[in-house]
DNA sequence: GATCCGAATCTAAGCGCTCACTTATATTGT
DNA sequence: ACAATATAAGTGAGCGCTTAGATTCGGATC
């Protein structure tokens, strides 16, 4: 184990980080099928081959792209949806932060939301795992509100669904220069998210 | 101009036809350029070559299938909107239509969401104009139920945005073989369509 | 009713090109 | 000396698409 890193070893983070954000940005406009390993490289300012220095293969770029866009993510809503607050208070921060990620991050968004065809068996499993959980602290928000009568809906998963749609669906459609912010999507879309699950007034 | 249709010349329309099918099936598994014009060719019984005796190139299929289902939508969301309804009536049957389409033809629907940067930019452009028709569509809903009272939403515009993007996410998530049937989603979302635009009670 | 023609369908073979990835080597900083 | 970073120059495989020709079939001609 050696921590110390070299001026040397520092140009090869930065390198790799390059990497890392070309492939963000190529894998949004053009799909991963679509985006070469030399469009790439030549994107983070290296020669073909260096891609292959940092990275095993441009299927391990994306799963690492993914693997990080979804733990952040799975924090931001668990950080947000804090059991001391009110249900609604809960859903609304959860889907405020949900929507500010996916508005901000929108390149981010579209390749972890749209690309994951792509990826191995193997790791398409391991990002499944975490959509799971991410899924699963926005539905127990609900029915947690449902039971204690804050909220009402007919169907709290599929609410909890719907919730959720509405922010990876932005990572599709939001471009920045509309004239919608992410704050002002992200006010819309939690007072929404009331209506939604029938909190009470 | 020769109307009569010969046994081989039927036998080409079937070819088209499943070519087309095959398109759709391969270009929402694999995205369109995870796609080759031998897998279609192959997944429709053909040789490689026959895609171009029915189709001028690879692109040309993503566009004729864009362009059908586009216009099957824009269709049916007009109609099932029409004027001699109560706005809460007209919404709720503009969203189940809406929903009923992407549920029930997620295979189409994904690829005529999620691969147009795959168009060149002509094509592209006259699907945008098909999208803007049914934005407005949905969109004129929900202004004249605010206009007359029925409604009460801040931003009638983000409404209808929202309205449309649950739709178009579930060709996303939707699974044939899930518990969730395209009928009761339709119920769900219309339900939900009422609260998002605040209908009133 | 046999024969040929023209039009359409379809394929075998392959073209030039780009793909993801490798190897052997040079460069750099400690 | 050494270990890490980076590249020049490829590799075989697969890509979209073309070409030249075989096959099929209905209708006109004798």
């Amino acid at each position: 184990m050696n921590e110390v890193r070299t001026s040397t070893q520092a140009r090869g983070d930065r390198s790799r980080a390059r990497l890392l954000d070309a492939a963000v940005q190529a894998f949004s406009a053009k799909g991963f099928h679509g985006t070469s390993t030399r469009d790439i490289a030549t994107a983070a300012g290296l020669s073909p081959a260096a891609v292959y220095v940092h990275h095993r293969s441009k299927e391990e770029l994306l799963h690492a792209i993914a693997v990080r866009g979804h733990e952040v993510i799975l924090e931001a809503v668990t950080d947000a949806a804090r059991a001391d607050a009110t249900p609604a208070e809960r859903v609304a921060a959860a889907v405020r932060t949900y929507v500010l990620f996916h508005a901000r991050s929108h390149t981010t968004a579209r390749v972890i939301n749209y690309e994951l065809a792509a990826l191995t068996d193997e790791h398409l499993r391991e990002i499944a795992a975490l959509r799971r959980a991410i899924d699963t602290v926005m539905r127990e928000i609900v029915e947690e509100g449902v039971r204690s009568g804050d909220f009402d809906t007919p169907d709290p998963a599929k609410a909890a669904t719907a919730l959720l749609s509405l922010g990876i669906d932005l990572a599709r459609w939001y471009r920045d220069d509309g004239s919608w912010t992410p704050e002002s999507l992200a006010d819309f879309y939690a007072d929404l998210a009331l209506r939604v699950v029938g909190a009470r007034p």
